[in-house]
DNA sequence: GCCAACGTTGGC
DNA sequence: GCCAACGTTGGC
């Protein structure tokens, strides 16, 4: 079987559901969406797919990686059915976050939604750019 | 606290 | 269909 991974950023304020918190609970449901581009993004995902976990507004940086454990259904919290939610297990945080100054310092990953599109809170990204992403957490 | 970037709403 | 007003997100 071909390795048809896709790889994914997912962003969340951790004052509303942090990376601790979904590691306590083993598993989450990624759900509150209501951007039609972000909509489509977690209509893309199967199930085996990664995800970064970035931690927005007070800390700005990755601090995990997650794996998509359920593909896209009907977002529980949504009244008129209209949007989607996925389902994340943690596999791992970061040992060291990777800051959002980190990443905006490399000049290959200027043109990453996340600098590009500061408010879009799911989106694709390369396989290069994930493992570009967890090198830094290394360096 | 401010502001830029977007998305949504509603008047016309 | 256009656009102003307003709300939200998120970086600084």
């Amino acid at each position: 079987m071909p390795d048809t991974t896709q790889y994914w950023l997912l962003k969340s304020e951790p004052e509303t559901y942090s990376y601790t918190h979904l590691l306590e609970e083993g598993e989450g449901t990624w759900d509150g969406v209501r951007n039609h581009q972000a909509k489509k993004n977690l209509q893309g995902m199967k199930q085996g797919d990664k995800a970064l976990f970035y931690h927005s507004v007070s800390e700005k940086a990755i601090v995990g990686v997650v794996e998509i454990t359920e593909e896209a259904h009907p977002d529980p919290t949504d009244e008129t059915e209209k949007w989607v939610a996925v389902k994340v297990k943690p596999l791992y945080p970061l040992k060291n976050p990777v800051s959002l100054a980190h990443i905006k310092a490399c000049p290959h990953l200027t043109e990453i939604p996340l600098i590009k599109q500061s408010r879009l809170s799911v989106m694709p990204l390369s396989e290069t750019v994930f493992h570009q992403l967890l090198a830094l957490s290394e360096s």
